[in-house]
DNA sequence: GTGAAAGCGCTAACAG
DNA sequence: CTGTTAGCGCTTTCAC
């Protein structure tokens, strides 16, 4: 009967009140202990404990959380967990939540607006202590008007909104105007970007830092190489086999990590190309088979733990004090230089020339 | 002050009273109404509808948990949500939970046993009405107990646990019988297993399914090719390199998708063997990018939404009639045919026999 | 069909 | 330092 676990055995679950009684003391006292009051006789506290795990007693978040009005739980949104990075993400902001008495309720948006407003009044409706969250939307009036007015303590992720939010800022913008700006050095002009058709941040920043690189250096921008592929499943093995059959073909290839990468490889080496002795190659974000990939592939990498670390600071720090100003952090993607990103096969004559 | 979502514009927010109290009804309506009971005036319902939201109410849901007991939630455990497996598992499993009204509550337990005994305890503290979990102690007494004493509704997805629960079990066995089988008639009788060290129910069931295979056919079990790597960022690379360095290579390799794979595929292209004339290669569970690769790789596949759809009828079933007997299901992994998985290189000469 | 009243299990505020 | 009391916001009896 109890073996298929119903709620409990039969009529219900050892409450506060059990443990008071069987510990010959008061409710208070049973609270005080599990709360670490410091007000305690050490008698007391003894008795309680003893009758605790006598009893098996687990205290009903519920009902703290209704008394209390502290859930301790964070609401997690993103888009789409099943992109490792954001797992990942996900993982260390758990940890990290979970040191501190918190544990997260984590949802996905799938980017779909709607949803996405929906889920933020579910975070309200659960008593969400704060949220933490990565809207796919970051245009949608409603999605931001559903931001904007959330009575909850806010830390938005990687997504520029007009509101006055705590947020946490990838710095894809200045990574990528250095990674050219690298590339450059190395001798190549002709580089290739290959990146998804979404208009989020990530995207317009990396494309924009990808411009400052070359005029950075006063070179044209070549935009004939800017590959925006539609999104998922895409066919970045046809836009890279395209420019390559080119009359001007790129001598490296930055290509965002995600499902793309392996096109771009794929097209790359049915051309014979060698990489780097012919074309360098660069992952933006870093899964893990560019470490299997001989030679190993050269990428812009985010430290989760950093992202998480910040993420949680400033929710944490948000909560202590809802009044004060938004914070802001910003986090430098760092680059990992591997053997696929190398000298650009012509530079010997260019390296004459400089 | 109020703009950064401290939980309330100033003393708090509104609650059922004040929609009682502007519809100009009871406590008691405004529940029903909310509820969807079925006696309710069509009145009523829309004098509390219009004072829900002129007043944006949103119903509290902790409050409600308490007084009806059940939180509509249900807790999901996993060793590790950067797999993407598992991502896509819980992915299907929230939007199915969603559309009867649950929600998940996510917990990576990292395969700790601590932390997953620890885990069943948060499920049962936060009132969930159920729970579905994978742990990654099959044998640990510790989690086996708190499993086993679990007062909720539990599901166990592909694990092999001595306690009486419903359970979703892939059939790894079978699956990889078959592939070998396939592999055998494809002329292939060196065949390698290339597998993480794990002690865990899907590589067991794996290691006797390969077996079986052969045994099948009443062939001798290449022992010698069941490769068994330290979990995590093994070198995967130097296992497929010595046995292909060996004096009877294999013809085949069967190799788990996650991480190993790219390591294996590396091994072989440093051989200069070719793919499929040279050798065959399956990839268990499917990554994105055994579709990228050229020639894309034959892949043994979990469907996700399979999976999920038997995990939540198999708890919901439970939630529903809490004394029924266990249930169980079964689901196949299926073959996906591609390139990558040919006839055997010497297998003109075998065929010349039979 | 609707209102009134009684708690869910706990914490917090207040006496003592 | 400890006990008592009063609810948190809601659902759920139970009368009407």
């Amino acid at each position: 009967m109890a073996r298929q676990g119903k709620k409990q055995s039969s009529q219900n679950s050892i409450s506060i009140r059990d443990v008071a009684r069987l510990a010959g003391v008061s409710l208070g006292s049973v609270s005080r202990v599990l709360n670490g009051a410091s007000n305690v006789t050490p008698d007391v506290r003894q008795r309680v404990e003893q009758a605790v795990d006598r009893l098996g007693y687990r205290p009903n978040h519920v009902a703290r959380s209704l008394r209390s009005r502290t859930s301790k739980t964070v609401g997690m949104m993103f888009t789409d967990l099943a992109n490792p990075l954001y797992a990942r993400v996900f993982q260390a902001v758990e940890n990290r939540l979970r040191s501190v008495g918190y544990m997260p309720l984590l949802a996905n948006s799938l980017s779909v607006a709607e949803r996405e407003v929906e889920l933020l009044g579910v975070f309200q409706s659960r008593a969400m202590d704060g949220v933490i969250i990565t809207p796919g939307n970051e245009r949608d009036p409603r999605v931001i008007a559903a931001v904007r007015e959330l009575p909850l303590p806010t830390v938005i992720y990687d997504r520029d909104f007009d509101v006055e939010r705590d947020c946490l800022l990838v710095e894809h913008g200045p990574a990528l105007r250095d990674l050219v700006s690298r590339l450059i050095a190395l001798g190549h002009r002709r580089i290739a970007l290959v990146l998804s058709q979404s208009e989020a941040r990530p995207i317009r920043c990396r494309v924009d830092g990808f411009r400052a690189g070359f005029e950075a250096h006063r070179l044209k921008v070549p935009e004939d190489l800017i590959l925006r592929l539609p999104s998922v499943m895409s066919p970045a093995f046809d836009a890279v086999d395209a420019v390559l059959r080119g009359p001007r073909p790129p001598t490296a290839v930055v290509s965002l990590g995600t499902n793309m990468l392996g096109d771009v490889l794929n097209a790359i080496s049915s051309h014979g190309l060698r990489i780097p002795r012919d074309i360098s190659v660069v992952s933006i974000g870093d899964p893990d088979f560019v470490r299997s990939h001989r030679p190993m592939i050269a990428t812009l990498r985010m430290d989760p733990e950093l992202v998480a670390e910040g993420l949680v600071s400033l929710l944490l720090e948000r909560i202590r004090s809802p009044g004060a100003p938004p914070g802001r952090i910003l986090v430098m993607p760092e680059f990992v230089e591997r053997e696929s990103c190398a000298i650009a096969p012509t530079s010997t004559r260019k390296r004459g020339k400089a």
